[in-house]
DNA sequence: TTCTGCATTGTGAACGATAACATTGCGTGA
DNA sequence: TCACGCAATGTTATCGTTCACAATGCAGAA
């Protein structure tokens, strides 16, 4: 910046006026400056400026290292949104998450000089952390359910699950089977929730809980049990990955989908569309969460008071997978 | 640090001095420092340090923003490994791959303050840019083709598709088709060449290329096509997801795979083996990639010697959907 | 005793920017 | 003509570290 104001001839606060279009600086003076910024290539460095200010423009994700479409989506989604709003994006990345493991990365990117942090947190364990963090430092969590102390943004997975139910009793089911994610998983409770609720509003029986834990794995094994059960017509699966699962142990048992059996899954991964039956399914929006997001995030690194709790609206997918029950 | 040396009655050298286990310090001096670094719950300045040392200990990654496994897989692992060495990671996630963009997202890392780059740029026009980087600054090309200027980490593409081509004409066919990614990307060049080669050495026939572009859609438009070729009996296709839409579209028109159609794929992602049918695949060891990319960059950074070229071996994941021809 | 040498600690200047205040020069109204 | 105000610019301190070197104290050797 010297070197610059030098070849200017100026002084380096000037040049800084320059590059922060302050009013006071003459046109010509303006463009000598801008001349030789051009001339050595100047780069302001951004780190002397965090330095002095005390904002580095950084935001910092902390995320469940995971190959799970959503979290590796809300990602990119806040990524996208923080570039564009001028900010800078270091991730950290959990192998497991608990309070510990969630502070230490809260800290470890505080450290580095964030202004703040998204924290993907679907686990209670993660959100219980959250409530430790001081409370001069810009915090969102992201799918933390709705009961967090902190800014919250989130897809309405009551909503969705609700959706997901009611259009399988609309469709002549009697009842509908829920085959839920891990028990320690917000995003799990909340759909839960919201298919109990569904089935209740209606007075349907309220079957007894199916656990996977995400994985098609997990879908593939409960559908041994699924198998067994005679009155079984619908099922409605917290994640199209356990789905796909579950779709393919029906397939190897001949049963078809929907005619034996409907299903519907949660998500809307790229695949959906293409399994066999193609996946009714519900849609999250993962680039409008992670907008919504940084939206809150800003709010509170301005000192702005922004909304406390977003919410986003996911959108049933109708497909293949579902019809009305053979009589 | 300051208070901090104030509070231990030193000067704030002695207090840097601690904090890098310098030998010079008395054991009962450095114990009152310590104290008062408790106390006062001293964190130090990363920004500060990076700005007098001109280290951030930070990483930058350029990645195609994309939903796709293998970018995102590559990403996480790369963060881990960077993580377990003591460097955070800012990420840069492009919407579209071309020379400017890939130019810019590093030059904005670069003033950033990070200490290398690396860069997914699996299109021929993003390894083109990176080229043009100064040559004073670390950058690591993942998954860049054989060809690059700079050094490279990358699965062996060749390898992989010539293993998935083998596997096919070992069990009888007599010749393999090849449904291929983009035109522009590096990765599918690479296992197109992998086919050819496979095929050339035991003197089959090398059939028409078929394209797609990565997506299930496009593996299901292909499948069309695919219906009407009486002499096709088994498919390489260049992803998991354009092999699922290949699967969703055989599968309509009543085909079965593996008796009346092989079908490979490439990427082995979580839900491939849960196909209809469980797809034979290439796997790709993404976090050993990240492992080795990573070494590679913190060899330049630290002026070492390090490898320029890194390659990953993929492995052969023999499932359902391969099978002998029917005579 | 006195000097040398090492272990320990302190001092002041960077690093590259911004902030706050000081200075200069010029047009303007009394 | 002269003081005044404002626009344009310059000066100096500051952010929180590390670096290079200076200074201190004490033990052992001459």
């Amino acid at each position: 910046m010297v070197d610059v104001a030098r070849l200017a001839g100026v002084s380096h606060q000037t040049v800084s006026r320059v590059l922060h279009d302050s009013p006071h600086v003459r046109g010509a003076t303006r463009e000598r400056v801008l001349a030789a910024i051009r001339r050595l290539n100047y780069r302001p460095n951004s780190m002397a400026k965090a330095l002095v200010t005390g904002r580095s423009r950084t935001l910092g994700v902390v995320s469940f290292d995971t190959t799970l479409y959503g979290p590796a989506s809300t990602l990119f989604g806040i990524e996208r949104a923080a570039h564009d709003a001028g900010y800078a994006v270091s991730i950290s990345s959990l192998r497991s998450l608990n309070r510990s493991t969630v502070e230490a990365a809260i800290q470890q990117l505080r450290d580095q000089g964030v202004d703040g942090v998204a924290v993907i947190a679907p686990l209670q364990e993660g959100v219980d952390a959250l409530g430790h963090v001081q409370s001069d430092f810009a915090v969102v969590a992201v799918e933390a359910g709705p009961d967090a102390s902190i800014p919250v943004a989130t897809v309405d997975h009551q909503a969705g699950a609700m959706a997901a139910t009611r259009h399988l009793l609309n469709l002549g089911h009697s009842t509908v089977w829920h085959l839920a994610g891990p028990c320690d998983w917000k995003e799990a409770d909340e759909r839960i929730k919201g298919w109990q609720a569904a089935l209740e509003s209606v007075g349907a029986r309220v079957p007894e809980l199916l656990r996977g834990d995400w994985t098609p794995r997990s879908g593939y094994e409960i559908g041994e049990k699924i198998l067994e059960m005679a009155d079984l017509t619908a099922v409605f699966v917290a994640n199209d990955q356990m789905a796909l699962g579950l779709l393919r142990r029906l397939h190897e048992a001949g049963r078809n989908v929907p005619r034996d059996l409907s299903v519907v899954g949660f998500d809307d991964i790229p695949e959906s569309a293409y399994f066999t039956p193609p996946l009714t399914t519900i849609r999250q929006d993962f680039a409008e969460l992670g907008r919504r997001c940084l939206h809150t995030l800003l709010c509170q690194i301005e000192g702005k008071t922004g909304p406390t709790r977003v919410v986003v609206d996911p959108e049933l997918v109708v497909r293949d997978s579902t019809a009305a029950p053979r009589r």
